[in-house]
DNA sequence: TTAGGGTTAG
């Protein structure tokens, strides 16, 4: 039944709607001038507009023209509006579809053409007006109620969705196949499992069940990102007439909750039921032979990608260079990455974090710099991950301008790029810049807090890790695995042995949190550290691990406390696990280096040239006005190595007036006392030192070390009183942690070098001899 | 006139 609405519709009305018709139509078809009639519109040549939508104007303001001459019935002007409708959304113009709605209004059309307009707003992007109008008509049919649902769910609005559809029932509408089919994704969007499950009985009783493959699929998609596997399974089963969208749900819902051979199970069970794989199932079973590493299967679905002509669609490339990079295949990522005519945000953004993961980060930053040329603009992904590359290289410039970029575009409150900032300014030394950022950081979650509980720990500020970790309580957030392992480090790096207990033991009892090998290694490291090395063999046989690393800690811990009965048992069970490992040759050669057992180090040096191990060489990199220079202990090969050898004579003379005594307990070779000096001097810190210091003598800037082994406990003083004597901070990040020396100082509390046994050390001797050096020479008051 | 699945990060 059509209602007419107001009174103003007859043919005496008729005249002045023409004319408002005609004014409507001569401002959409702009360029005409207004006083042209009908018939020279029929003929005029418009300007900007197509001629194909001036032609469809003009026929239909000539039918309107004739309609109104001849009386137009209900039915013929409501027709009208529909094809003037029909029309704008052809053209995609919001605009007209208003004036057009505004005429009918005033002729009391507005209410039959209800759904037409709904539909139009959103074939045209405007929910908004969709909605009003979907408020104000009284008689909305199921294919408005419908179009509404799927239409919030487009535009991530899903809570108005599900608001919507909860309005059917009342409202008298029963919600059918269509609705389902949408309905469900709203739910998983916002995570509401009982009331998607709510919905799920609600299409069963109203019998919408799964004899619909849109409805079955949705519902396996819902299941899945709830997690439900099972029962997004269950549904699958039911479901007659499976297609190539449902089985790619499931695919992708097994390879997001990590059953990725289950996903390529469900993809071969799919094509041997003869169903054709597209683009979308293509590119999920490529991420599912990435994560699986599986190549065979990976080269396999590239040529089924070959076969099917898609090389060129961007998702399936997109996948398929990522899958190369996941298998370590980083040339064949590249090569697929060349392909790309215009690669988009995704694929620039998946060849750089490709490039990260597979530690060819100098070449990820050089493709980041090709991607801002090409103005493509980054975002979240982008800049975390070139980030990260910036922390692996310790490149502090390089990654100040990130943050530049990250800023720029307002990325600095995400927490992702928040987390990767935080990590990147820990790793590079500079905790205090690392809280700040944590500190606007809009929404912190227990990465961000990981992220900084890291930076402490790296740093050695175990104290303040120890704080935020006590914070978190306040803030609501459960400590993971991560924060566990963190707060563990920090206690380590920073000697707090009584606390790392403490945390250990809570870890231990909270009984939501698995242990893993990584906090026991850490756990030893700590009593190791502290000379309780029965204890620490004793909690690796307790909880009977075996891995090499916790093995491998324990032994380095025999080797500062001089412990040679206990480090060849362990060593015997580090050989067992890793025969071919290189590293433990070398500590237990350094262990009977250090206790000055000469014999059994040419033993060992012969057994190791045997299996052909070989030493790493101790390197170390020092960057100076962005130029990194690499150093190798006694190596003289650098063009300006006179005159480092001339600012390290002259450092060493000022040094040794403050206090400093050459520890020849760190030369690992037999050689006489004097050689040992002269060694010790020329370690590859103190040339890189000694360097940066001659190229920046007049500035005051940080001195940047990174070192590829520990920093050594010789050059730790060292560099401790040259910070003094030069009047400037030198941070150096080894292997291990950070060091940053200041003013005599180092923020590791000289905790690495210092030996927990009864008797005092020659450390605590020399520690002790320093600060009292340093307290004659600073003045008074 | 209305409907379902995919690619990148800690």
């Amino acid at each position: 039944m059509i209602h007419y609405v107001g009174s103003g519709h007859g043919l005496s009305s008729l005249a002045p709607c023409q004319k408002e018709m005609q004014r409507c139509l001569l401002e959409r078809t702009v360029g005409f001038p207004e006083n042209l009639n009908w018939f020279t519109i029929q003929h005029a040549k418009p300007r900007p507009i197509p001629p194909s939508i001036v032609k469809s104007f003009t026929c239909a303001a000539k039918s309107f023209f004739a309609t109104a001459h001849n009386g137009a019935s209900f039915s013929e002007s409501l027709q009208l509006y529909s094809s003037l409708i029909q029309q704008c959304i052809g053209i995609k113009s919001i605009t007209d579809i208003t004036k057009i709605q505004s005429h009918a209004l005033k002729r009391g059309f507005h209410h039959s053409l209800g759904n037409k307009l709904i539909d139009a707003y959103l074939k045209c992007g405007s929910v908004v007006y969709a909605r009003k109008v979907f408020d104000e008509v009284p008689h909305r049919h199921i294919v408005a109620w419908n179009s509404m649902i799927a239409s919030y769910i487009r535009n991530g609005r899903s809570k108005e969705a599900i608001d919507i559809y909860q309005r059917m029932v009342p409202d008298g509408i029963l919600p059918d196949e269509f609705t389902f089919s949408s309905v469900f994704k709203a739910f998983s969007d916002l995570g509401l499992v009982h009331e998607g499950q709510r919905a799920h009985g609600q299409s069963v009783v109203l019998g919408v069940g799964v004899s619909n493959v849109f409805v079955g699929s949705a519902l396996v998609d819902m299941y899945a990102k709830f997690g439900k596997m099972r029962d997004a399974r269950l549904v699958s089963d039911q479901v007659v007439g499976k297609d190539v969208v449902l089985f790619t749900a499931l695919i992708v819902g097994y390879s997001h909750h990590g059953e990725d051979g289950e996903s390529l199970q469900v993809f071969r069970n799919m094509t041997k039921k003869g169903i054709e794989a597209n683009e979308y199932t293509l590119s999920s079973v490529l991420v599912c032979c990435g994560n699986l590493e599986d190549l065979t299967s990976g080269r396999l679905i590239h040529g089924l990608i070959v076969k099917a002509g898609l090389e060129s669609a961007v998702a399936s490339q997109t996948s398929l260079l990522t899958m190369y990079y996941r298998c370590g295949l980083v040339d064949d990522s590249l090569k697929v990455f060349k392909q790309f005519i215009n690669p988009n945000q995704v694929t620039w953004t998946s060849v750089i974090v490709g490039l990260v993961q597979n530690g060819r980060e100098e070449i990820a930053l050089l493709k980041f710099r090709q991607m801002l040329r090409s103005s493509i603009t980054p975002n979240s992904f982008t800049l975390s991950s070139v980030l990260r590359a910036c922390s692996s290289l310790a490149m502090l410039e390089q990654g100040k301008q990130i943050h530049a970029i990250v800023m720029k575009f307002g990325l600095d409150i995400d927490k992702y790029v928040g987390a990767a900032l935080i990590d990147f300014y820990g790793k590079c030394g500079s905790t205090e810049i690392a809280r700040s950022v944590f500190n606007g950081l809009l929404e912190v979650d227990v990465v961000s807090v990981n992220s900084m509980i890291y930076s402490y720990a790296q740093n050695g500020f175990g104290h303040e890790a120890l704080q935020l970790f006590s914070g978190m309580k306040d803030t609501g957030l459960e400590p993971n695995n991560v924060t566990w392992l963190g707060v563990l480090s920090a206690c380590n790096n920073a000697g707090l042995l009584e606390e790392g207990c403490h945390i250990f033991s809570s870890a231990r009892n909270s009984g939501n949190i698995e242990l893993t090998k990584d906090h026991y290694a850490c756990m030893v490291d700590l009593l190791g550290r502290a000379g309780r090395l029965k204890e620490a063999e004793m909690l690796i046989n307790q909880v009977n691990i075996s891995d090499v690393v916790i093995w491998r800690t324990l032994l380095s811990a025999c080797r500062i406390h001089g412990d040679v009965e206990m480090a060849k048992r362990v060593m015997n069970r580090v050989i067992d696990l890793a025969p071919e490992d290189g590293g433990t040759h070398v500590l237990l050669s350094n262990l009977y280096a250090s206790t000055g057992n000469w014999s059994k180090v040419i033993e060992m040096k012969s057994a190791m040239r045997e299996m052909r191990l070989k030493k790493n060489p101790a390197m170390s990199w020092v960057d100076v006005e962005r130029e990194i220079h690499t150093f190798m202990a006694g190596d003289w090969s650098h063009p300006n190595f006179r005159d480092i050898r001339e600012k390290l004579e002259e450092l060493i003379e000022k040094v040794k007036e403050l206090g400093y005594v050459p520890d020849t307990r760190f030369v690992l070779q037999d050689l006489d006392e004097e050689k040992k000096i002269r060694s010790l001097y020329y370690h590859s810190e103190k040339l890189a030192v000694a360097f940066a210091l001659w190229r920046s003598n007049y500035k005051n800037t940080t001195i940047r070390i990174l070192k590829n082994l520990r920093v050594c406990g010789d050059c730790h003083t060292w560099m401790k009183f040259v910070s003094k004597i030069v009047g400037r901070d030198i941070i150096a990040r080894d292997v291990k942690r950070f060091h940053h020396f200041r003013n005599g100082l180092c923020s590791c509390g000289d905790y690495c070098w210092k030996s927990c046994s009864n008797s005092i050390s020659p450390w605590e001797l020399e520690a002790a001899r320093l600060v009292i050096r340093l307290l004659l020479w600073q003045p008074c008051g």
